[in-house]
RNA sequence: GCGGACGUAGCUCAGCUGGUAGAGCGCCGGUUUGUGGUACCGGUGGUCGCGGGUUCAAGUCCCGUCGUUCGCCCCA
């Protein structure tokens, strides 16, 4: 065994693991071009301020999570937690605030200092969908929609089901937190220790705390729904309609409040109980203040990410890996010709390999092996008469096809 | 960051109460001359995660460390 290993928390992606991943992703970003979603890509890493200003200082992820490193000029880099702050950093760089409503699909990987776990790395995945520039419910429901497209597309929408909650406005959040820190601070002594830190750090989080006793506290703790502005309630409620023209099934959760500090009306979480603790598979909500934070003017925005290894896991089945065609040249046809016959089956779009080294037994174990589709036979004989002999991997039979064909038809012939 | 379990060939694992490692699969080659997935034969393969300690002797006991995994925490 190899004394070099790969970082904790990283891993090399190969074969079905790799394929798994890469559906995933062209899955998305397929549904998300149906929405008019462009795609985005931003750099890896940013100024560590593009972070640890947006997420909350006291979010788990900026205070101790990030990989954050001083570069050869002294500047503070940090390698991306997430992808939204770099999205909204990019609109205010791009000026593109000018022109709004921008729709972004995003994909790549992100960094965090967990502990990893299964579906839970230190360079793990995200796709994601944001839109930029849009404040009312229809652009919630439509961003939700396309969520939930992607499972549906991935095959995986049956075991997911839609959580959904409200943090209203900033006035309502704001009440609501005060209540709750007031509720839970007169019986402290009953929460957890976890929750006791929570009640400084971030309140809201206590409501979803898995400490028995803390439930029991929970079931009576002030509702968000009393706390709502009218115009916050007027949100919420064209939210559920906007959904339901869409067809997309949800349950309410008061206590999906998220993690980053951003979020405001709408949150929303796409959970499944087939992966552990790590069940949350495709979440987002709005975050009307992130982009002026950054610096660009007051734009409404939402959005979501999603885990590509908790998807990928999620698959019912592997995506196959290609079927060649394999050229076996028999004794020693000429060279020119191989080369010839390869290349114009390339430029036809046919996966081509040749059978390298060995015994005509062993190429043929190989093609087996690698799964090709069929073989094609070239010795002396077939050249001299401007053949092929044409080997179906799947049925045993054998065909002679001219050259000619090979050259101009070649798809039809290996189509199954 | 906290607690538990685990860590033997590429893979799945066996190795009793301590005496310097085995199987199946895989991989490589062969069963003569132009044909796979079957069969047969032969071969390759491990400083037992790593580092200490106890012992005449450790894969087997103890400690530490790294890694994986489960729960917590956090989050996608």
């Amino acid at each position: 065994m190899s004394s070099i290993q790969p970082v904790r928390g990283t891993h090399d992606l190969i074969g079905e693991e790799q394929r798994r991943q890469a559906r995933v992703v062209s899955t998305a970003r397929h549904i998300a071009g149906l929405y008019g979603f462009d795609e985005w890509s931003t750099p890896i890493f940013e100024e560590t301020r593009v972070f640890s200003r947006s997420l909350g200082d006291t979010s788990d992820v900026v205070s101790k999570e990030m990989y954050s490193f001083n570069d050869r000029d002294g500047e503070s880099l940090t390698l991306r937690p997430e992808g939204t702050a770099a999205i909204c950093r990019a609109l205010v760089t791009n000026a593109l605030t000018q022109s709004l409503p921008q729709k972004v699909f995003y994909t790549g990987p992100m960094f965090r200092h967990e502990r990893p776990q299964k579906g839970r790395y230190r360079q793990f995945h995200q796709i994601g969908a944001e839109l930029l520039g849009a404040a009312e419910p229809l652009a919630d429901a439509e961003v939700i929609a396309l969520g939930y497209g992607v499972l549906e597309a991935l095959g995986v929408a049956d075991y997911v089901t839609l959580e959904l909650n409200t943090l209203g406005d900033a006035a309502s959040r704001d009440a609501w937190r005060q209540a709750l820190v007031a509720y839970f601070s007169a019986q402290s002594d009953k929460l957890s220790e976890d929750s006791r830190v929570r009640l400084e750090k971030n309140p809201l989080r206590i409501l979803d705390s898995k400490d028995a006793g803390d439930r029991d506290l929970v079931a009576n703790a002030p509702m968000m729904e009393k706390f709502l502005t009218p115009e916050a309630r007027t949100f919420w409620d064209e939210l559920r309609q906007k959904l339901d023209l869409f067809g997309i099934a949800y349950t309410v959760n008061p206590a999906i409040v998220r993690g980053l500090d951003y979020y405001n009306h709408t949150t929303f979480e796409f959970v499944t109980n087939r992966l552990g603790s790590q069940g949350t598979v495709l979440a987002g909500g709005r975050y009307d203040g992130l982009v002026k934070q950054m610096g660009g003017p007051d734009v409404p925005a939402i959005g979501w990410a999603a885990g590509v290894e908790r998807l990928a896991m999620l698959l019912e089945t592997a995506p196959q890996a290609p079927r060649s065609v394999v050229l076996i040249p028999v004794g020693s046809p000429d060279e020119k010709a191989v080369c010839q016959i390869l290349q114009a089956l390339r430029q036809q779009g046919v996966r081509t390999e040749i059978g390298y080294k060995g015994s005509l037994r062993k190429r043929m174990e190989r093609a087996g092996k690698q799964n090709a589709s069929h073989v094609l036979f070239l010795g002396e004989d077939e050249l001299a008469r401007g053949v092929f002999r044409v080997k179906s991997m799947e049925t045993g039979l054998e065909t002679e096809v001219a050259t000619e064909a090979l050259l101009s038809d070649a798809r039809s012939i290996f189509a199954e």
